[in-house]
DNA sequence: TAATTCATTGCATACGTATGCAATCATGTT
DNA sequence: AACATGATTGCATACGTATGCAATGAATTA
């Protein structure tokens, strides 16, 4: 049997005390006698009462909902890291998630619309990156828009992104330091933005110290596309003795590709990730890496969210840490 | 500058009807004259509205939002898997996922009753069981309550699960099939369904094939304690030379244990795992197992939630695959 | 003692949409 | 031509909570 749902008013009648009373007894900071308030709650203890939230957003005009889009749920192995950071970090601070999936063949910009209709106080695009207009159309709508690891530089969206850039330079030195002669980048998604910085910081700083332009097989920030783009790599007459990967997903592939080609890692072949990823610290990979500042990153952007001023279209850039394991040879010592 | 926001009030007015009409120009089933709804949708379009859901939720006493509450979703690389799936199928039909973060140290009790206060209109817990007491609670309220690989038989919620029990059974006639003749389970946390029915299915077909009881040794889910429980077992004066492990993550240590161990798999060591996690098609690892049915247990999930009537206390019992790879040695044919 | 201040509470109403009911009007029926 | 039927639409109101404002009463001050 369905009971009725109790309300605020409900708890009135049984505390003696009028519907806004008990609505300020369960707002800290509003000026009610402390027995008054100790009546109302337990009568609202005894009716199991709730307060309903959405009955509430209705006169506030917030939700304390944030909604988060994401992609590639199921084979980056990262995103879920992040997923796990927000929602405890949100929860934390009296807010909810709200997950879309965004279907990678559909554009978000199909679902930010259903989005908008449920008021969220403010929208995080992972890994994924919306049109102009639609940013700018949330914006306008007061819903803040953060983006994570993307950018959307002439928007009024927020960014938080790795320091991909140095992220890729800080891989060139390591590779050049170890002395090796024939290095490669194998490539995530071309057209994201990880991507391109990573490549950037990576080849400019190769080029800066005068390597010349390494070499480079195209993957898709999965586990098979690394493999392949790998085995391809070293099918090469001359192949490479560094592999610098996008994301350590790619990187984790290219090792079971080197392993199965009978290579010795990293006397033959030097591997380099990007992300740390649970795995990649795992003794079958040991995989070196640059680690992503998930904490820090989510940290930024649940301060965003929080603040009461609307700070939009800020790029907070967070710098990440060389994690040195065994898939890369080191500089010689002494 | 934020605009104030577009409400049907304002859409009637610029399309010459009453706001009742634009209400129903947006309700499919609702009755209006063809060029009335175009002339409110061309309004709307116009105005960039787009319908408040808290407030029809506040009417219609439906969010269309399903709670999802989750933990484990950083190690298992199962849940992940599970959450994709599911924000899939709701959004196919039109709910969204409000998602929380199960805190391993927490007792989900404590977030129920938030949860509660949003109005979901169900409630899908996963990989956690609440006390029966806040189950019934949910349900007295008109929310129906489903649990994903868990049990709770004595009380109104819905129950989805891999048929475990079968699943352990098969993996014990695939060992002795084998020749296996030193037979180990590595268990998963004790105290859940999950392993419990695993456990049981297996030490129950090894019982009835006269084998006796297997060697224990005791994981907790995760990548780590699989790699040092099945070091322990590897120790052992007389080690096994099968292992099932109550979770592909589990066996994945097992694995990787082997091989620093110098073991040959599936040579010296049978390996075999549960779930079918993505990682275990991975060559590296090549693991059999029994491949749990996400697809299915989803939809079947969500059929529930769609569905009018309340039906509650069921238990929905799917059956596994069993996934043949490289990891378990097969019984000798001819 | 009278005046002032302050805390507490209730009243009235707003938030944006959905829906039962009645009113209107066009169409078809006898 | 009078009437029945059915499709559209508007009116009034409900959903559950929050908050500005006024009223009340107690406590403080002169």
């Amino acid at each position: 049997m369905v009971q009725k749902p109790v309300t605020s008013i409900e708890v009135a009648q049984l505390a003696g005390v009028s519907q806004p009373t008990v609505s300020r007894a369960f707002d800290p900071e509003a000026s009610v006698a402390p027995e008054t308030r100790a009546r109302v709650l337990a009568a609202a203890h005894k009716l199991g009462y709730q307060p309903n939230v959405i009955a509430r957003s209705l006169s506030t005009q917030r939700t304390d909902i944030v909604g988060l889009v994401m992609a590639n749920l199921t084979n980056s192995q990262f995103y879920p890291v992040v997923l796990d950071a927000f929602t405890e970090r949100l929860q934390a601070v009296g807010k909810q998630t709200l997950l879309f999936n965004a279907a990678p063949d559909r554009p978000v910009d199909e679902i930010l619309p259903r989005i908008l209709g449920y008021q969220v106080d403010a929208l995080v695009i992972v890994s994924t990156t919306p049109s102009s207009e639609i940013i700018d159309k949330c914006t306008q709508k007061g819903t803040p828009v953060i983006l994570f690891n993307r950018f959307a530089p002439e928007t009024s969206a927020s960014s938080i992104c790795c320091d991909n850039v140095a992220g890729g330079r800080r891989v060139a030195d390591l590779l050049l330091d170890a002395g090796h002669k024939r290095i490669a980048f194998l490539a995530g998604i071309a057209s994201t933005a990880t991507n391109t910085m990573r490549e950037k910081g990576f080849s400019d700083r190769l080029q800066e110290r005068s390597y010349g332009r390494p070499l480079r097989e195209q993957g898709a920030y999965t586990y098979e596309s690394g493999l392949a783009a790998a085995r391809r790599l070293l099918a090469l007459p001359t192949p490479p003795d560094a592999i610098f990967c996008a994301a350590d997903i790619m990187a984790l592939g290219a090792i079971d590709a080197a392993r199965q080609a009978g290579l010795s890692i990293p006397d033959d072949l030097s591997i380099v990730g990007f992300d740390d990823i649970p795995v990649a610290g795992w003794p079958a990979y040991d995989l070196t890496t640059i680690r992503q500042p998930i904490a820090q990153m989510v940290a930024t952007a649940v301060t965003l969210i929080t603040a009461a001023e609307s700070n939009t279209g800020q790029t907070h850039l967070l710098p990440g840490e060389l994690i040195l394991r065994g898939s890369a040879r080191l500089a010689q010592e002494g």
